[in-house]
RNA sequence: GCCCAUGUGGCUCAGUCGGUAGAGCACUUCCAUGGUAAGGAAGGGGUCAUCGGUUCAAAUCCGGUCAUGGGCUCCA
């Protein structure tokens, strides 16, 4: 007897062992069509799968994430099995499933490239109509070795000599095809209706720099053409909300030849950029923050002290005057420690909290530029917080707590993640430790999802990371908290504690936004350029409809100057429905339509860029809800999803 | 840095088989003075990213460089 436990807490029983699949056929017929493997006691299996002890099952729809990844996996097998037959001769290296589609990564003296797609796609929906049945055969290691040995399957049989000792090496073959893999697979080839090839790229094998570039084909697929198709319609939307489109065409920023990786803004990029920095430096003060500014550029030995030449110096500018090697900082973090020397502290000083505003420069590598959000010259919302051990706990929780609270007023959602020691690293393991350890503990106490990036830290020390998503889901680190006990020592930081000894404060690095640049672009994409109206560049442009209420028009436009209004006045002589155009393309949040009528009533006709014509208001009137709006800073954005 | 692709007026793009450039928008001027997403006409504007090669002839073919895009790697 099995007893089979599903996720509504219903039992079903079982004479002896059973297939999954035969579970959902005692379930439902119409249910067994739809399902392409399932949870048993947590783990993914295929339909295949027996099940022979008592056991808790959630069946898997494509729906469901753990479906998408059997279905897509099948994808990919689907995918290399097609260029195998095309390009003979093209070895496998790996093919997962990843969010929203699969890869496959090939290794091939053919050069893939977008004409060859077609004829991939072509292929693979062969595959599939022909109904492959996939089967899945264990082999010991040695004959598994010489399997692919025989196959030329190189990448592979480095795969199998890195499994550990005691693992089951399987395979899943469908037709000709076999593929060393761990499943679960789909039954048959025929569900993956619809597939397409989105892109091809370059990729390191295992990811490292000092291996063979292989060629990586991504793809995805779906249960229904319709979702396909949805799904690319997502793609264009999203396109849309590129920062780098939208910064041309609302002129925020532009970037050049002249300085790549150097963004220039605009005077309506600059309004945003001010207004953001003056939200920071308010809410700053609020949190018991000074303000300091330090140099961009500081001479070389300094960098050497602080061990940033040691292991960052590829990444930095360096110049020369009177003989003397200078450097551009690409950290805040030496200035700010300068400016803490520069006085005696006692422990009464501590917690001090010290922010920065500071411009560093960084040599990317030109392939890892992107737009706004990976730059080389960049304005990190830095702080230095120098605290004593006692006050590091509630320290960190107070910066993770201040920087919800930021990202809550822009409607963000973020996750978090805990980066432990680097390769590159300096300090002893037993510093690391209790660093990683007082990071961990605090995101606990506060009751923080966190993930945890093994290696990924500062040289200097661990470190909790914010990121925030972009238009097309990518995510992007912002905000970052990082702990460090090694600056103080090598600066020799002190303070005078109750017992009149000198004490070594601990360093806390952070950001919140991260940088005002990347975190720009964020934001453009987060409210597809149309900025709430607290943010926005332009806030009412006044729109007459004729030369002759120019005027009035401009007298409009003084007074709500007067109260702090960003305005525009639109005195083309264009016609009314041509300038509201332009006035909704620049996603301008008011429009005043002002003519014989208004100047009459002494009155605006409103335009919302959203709601659309809101009818005729007083001046005070409309004034007031737009100040209120500021004040509040109100999330009125009608872009954001 | 690596792999692939791309680079034509301010912007978006067309340009076939090599025969020395074209549209729409924008801009300027004129007409029109119009009530909630593009009124009409005329005009100006390009060394086809850049350097070199092949050719009688190159935007077009080949190579180098630079930049951009999609990834990898790296990072705020």
């Amino acid at each position: 007897m099995v007893r089979i436990t599903l996720p509504d807490g219903s039992i079903r029983e079982f004479e002896e062992a059973v297939k999954v699949i035969d579970i959902a056929k005692n379930i439902s017929e119409g249910l067994a069509r739809v399902i392409v493997g399932a949870m048993v006691n947590g783990c993914t299996a295929g339909l295949d799968q027996i099940v022979e002890k008592d056991s808790t099952v959630s069946l898997l729809k494509f729906d469901d994430d753990e479906g998408k990844n059997i279905f897509r996996h099948t994808s990919s097998h689907i995918l290399a099995q097609a260029v195998q037959r095309l390009y003979p001769g093209t070895m496998l290296a790996i093919g997962p499933a990843i969010d929203n589609g699969f890869y496959y990564d090939f290794d091939s003296e053919h050069v893939f490239t977008e004409e060859d797609f077609e004829k991939i796609e072509a292929e693979m929906k062969k595959i599939v109509k022909q109904d492959l049945k996939i089967e899945r055969f264990e082999l010991p290691r040695n004959e598994a070795l010489v399997y692919m040995e025989e196959k030329g399957e190189q990448y592979k049989v480095e795969l199998i000599n890195d499994l550990p000792e005691d693992a089951v090496i399987s395979f899943y073959k469908q037709g000709d095809f076999v593929d060393l893999c761990a499943g679960p697979h789909l039954q048959t080839t025929k569900k993956v209706k619809s597939l397409k090839i989105l892109s091809i790229a370059g990729a390191y094998w295992r990811g490292s720099e000092d291996n063979k570039m292989l060629q990586r084909v991504y793809a995805t697929s779906f249960e229904k053409n319709k979702q396909l198709e949805e799904y690319l319609r997502r793609l264009e939307e999203a396109k849309k909300r590129d920062h780098r489109k939208l910064g041309k065409e609302l002129d925020l920023f532009s970037m050049h030849e002249e300085g790549p990786g150097f963004p220039f803004f605009h005077p309506k990029g600059m309004i945003v950029r001010n207004t953001l920095e003056d939200l920071w430096k308010k809410e700053h003060i609020k949190k018991g923050y000074g303000e300091v500014k330090t140099p961009i550029i500081l001479n070389e030995e300094l960098w050497h002290r602080s061990g940033h030449y040691e292991n960052y110096k590829e990444n930095m500018y360096f110049t020369e005057v009177d003989g003397e090697s200078f450097a551009v900082k690409p950290m805040n973090c030496p200035g700010g420690i300068l400016v803490y020397k520069s006085n005696m502290y006692s422990y009464r000083d501590l917690p001090l909290r010290m922010g920065e505003l500071g411009l560093v420069h960084r040599h990317e590598m030109s392939g890892a530029l992107h737009g706004l959000m990976r730059v080389r010259s960049f304005t990190q919302d830095d702080a230095h917080l120098f605290v004593t051990l006692d006050q590091l706990k509630d320290e960190i929780m107070g910066v993770v707590k201040f920087t919800d609270e930021m990202y809550k007023i822009f409607g963000f959602k973020y996750h978090v993640e805990l980066s432990t020691k680097p390769e590159k690293a300096i300090g002893t393991d037993e510093e690391w430790n209790v660093a990683i350890e007082s990071l961990r503990e605090a995101l606990i106490e506060m009751d923080v999802k966190y993930i945890v990036n093994e290696g990924d830290g500062a040289f200097y020390g661990p470190k909790i990371d914010f990121h925030l998503e972009d238009a097309i889901g990518r995510t992007w680190q912002c905000g970052t908290c990082q702990l460090d006990f090694q600056m103080p020592q090598r600066f020799d930081l002190s303070y005078v504690g109750q017992d009149g000894e000198k004490h070594r404060p601990v360093m806390l690095h952070r950001t919140i936004l991260g940088s005002i640049e990347r975190f720009m672009g964020i934001l453009i994409e987060h409210y597809a350029g149309a900025f709430p109206t607290w943010l926005a560049p332009v806030q009412v442009r006044i729109l007459p409809i004729s030369d002759k209420f120019n005027d009035y028009g401009a007298g409009v436009k003084k007074q709500l100057e007067d109260m702090d209004i960003r305005v525009e006045l639109d005195t083309r002589s264009e016609k009314i429905g041509y300038k509201i155009r332009e006035a909704q393309l620049q996603k301008i949040p008011y429009m005043f339509v002002v003519g014989e009528k208004e100047v009459e009533a002494s009155a605006v006709s409103v335009r919302q860029r959203a709601e659309g014509d809101m009818g005729s208001k007083s001046i005070e009137e409309i004034a007031k809800e737009i100040l209120a709006k500021v004040k509040n800073r109100e999330n009125d954005s009608p872009g954001v999803e």
